[in-house]
DNA sequence: GACCGATGTCCGATATTTCGGACAAACGGT
DNA sequence: ACCGTTTGTCCGAAATATCGGACATCGGTC
């Protein structure tokens, strides 16, 4: 539609379209991430512009690595257990993850819900671990996917160690719509994040989606910075007394996982 | 040895030492999970076998995909956040595993020990998942990493739809030689097997580590063959009650994970 | 049965990436 | 302060990996 459409989002290659393997191997992995489904080969070449023959060649090798895995049997392809084993490397060698993994599975094991712990990737907010609770209807953010940080209740946190302009420049514009059309007023934002800091938690309801509140607690430097949350995801009727024992929950866990105490 | 050695499977290096990138990169990931650490870049491009020049350019292409984390601030890097989100669509995207994750990080939590959920990989056994318990030492093998068939406790199921003599061939002889230098006999191995198998489980003392004992139960597919395990490893002096009690569990555990079932 | 689109393989040419080696800077021991 | 070792960058040359396009298959549709 319409007559001028520029059309570039990719805009990557500059001179010529030739480039590394490697480098198309990380466009490739980064598509298949952004996907999240097995994808087949094709698709894959186009949607990143590869040459078909390259792509090919590169899954060929990839799936040998068990990088990549063929799927079903139709031609599609996805992440294979090598991505699983060097994540895990990942996960174990980093000293707060891993004392994160045990929190997170044990609040929730316990308390049945979804929960996470969270951190900030650039200036956008990130889910870096998620165990799914006893509900059949799973709410859950996926792993690894950034999110604008005024739409979550952890990103209320992780930015509380910054002044007000601070954060109005930090935060882009645009991360401030909610996926409904919604604009999340700044003042409100900032009004929050004070809140935050003087409760020692988050609460938000309906924000990302009409349906579900946010608990999230602070896990901080020994300097007292923000470096992470710990959070549940539950339904919004979930009674006010039981939100108010999660959140104990999460202070507590936050606590342990804050650095600087026996 | 004797004269007939036919087939090299490497094969790889044929003419010049020039290989592409991504089998280099390939190499690089598969060196940092053997080693299991930080790794300096020199001794990565040393032990890989590739130029240092060569090892840097890759290194520096990968970090700033985050695939690799430079780490401390000595020149060491390990796996980055890339590979978590990259293993954790992996893990998401098998059904089996997903189920397992639930089992075993309920059981691990449940029972305070460490769980696992493994397969066969080739002619070896491996850990897919691990959930450690609350014990202090915790005994854990580790993600991802290959184990003779004979030296475990789930090595007996994931095997136990094959003949005797398809074992024998099966099995690398060497694989019979614990770390220690004991060798297991493969009679009893066998009859490990036949146990196993009308008891529904396994347990085995002392095997690779001398104060340890693992107990595992077999998840079946439909035609009733054995396609992964769901295990503890427990000290050795657990009293035979609380086994008794983790036996069931496992049994349990392993039950809704075979398919088939409602 | 002819047509169309998608899948996977193969091949030769050339633009490019790998490689070796040189070099500067940082480090550490004596 | 001296010297040997290690880290990280840079550069030109040449071996080769990437690319485009052709081709053979397969499956579904009209």
């Amino acid at each position: 539609m319409k007559g001028g459409g520029v059309a570039e989002k990719q805009a990557e290659e500059k001179s010529t379209g030739r480039a590394r393997g490697i480098d198309r191997v990380i466009a490739l992995m980064e598509h298949l991430h952004s996907r999240r489904a097995p994808t087949r080969i094709a698709d894959i070449a186009r949607d990143t512009g590869t040459p078909r023959s390259t792509m090919y060649e590169l899954v060929n090798t990839l799936v040998e690595a068990r990088w990549l895995e063929l799927r079903d049997g139709d031609g599609t392809v996805y992440f294979g257990p090598a991505m699983h084993y060097y994540g895990s490397d990942y996960l174990d060698s980093v000293d707060l993850i891993r004392k994160a993994r045990v929190e997170v599975a044990h609040i929730a094991e316990t308390v049945g819900e979804t929960a996470q712990f969270c951190t900030l990737d650039g200036d956008k907010y990130l889910v870096v671990l998620n165990e799914p609770g006893r509900r059949m209807f799973r709410i859950s953010s996926e792993i690894g996917i950034k999110v604008p940080i005024p739409w979550t209740a952890s990103g209320r946190l992780l930015v509380d160690h910054m002044a007000a302009d601070e954060i109005r420049r930090f935060i882009p514009p645009e991360d401030f719509v909610l996926p409904d059309g919604r604009r999340i007023a700044e003042d409100e934002f900032l009004e929050d994040i004070g809140r935050a800091r003087t409760q020692g938690y988050v609460r938000t309801t309906a924000l990302v989606d009409r349906f579900t509140t946010c608990l999230a607690a602070p896990v901080r430097d020994a300097a007292g910075r923000c470096i992470a949350t710990i959070c549940f995801v539950v339904p919004a009727d979930t009674t006010e007394e039981a939100q108010q024992g999660m959140i104990d929950t999460l202070k507590a866990s936050a606590e342990r996982l804050s650095p600087g105490r026996p």
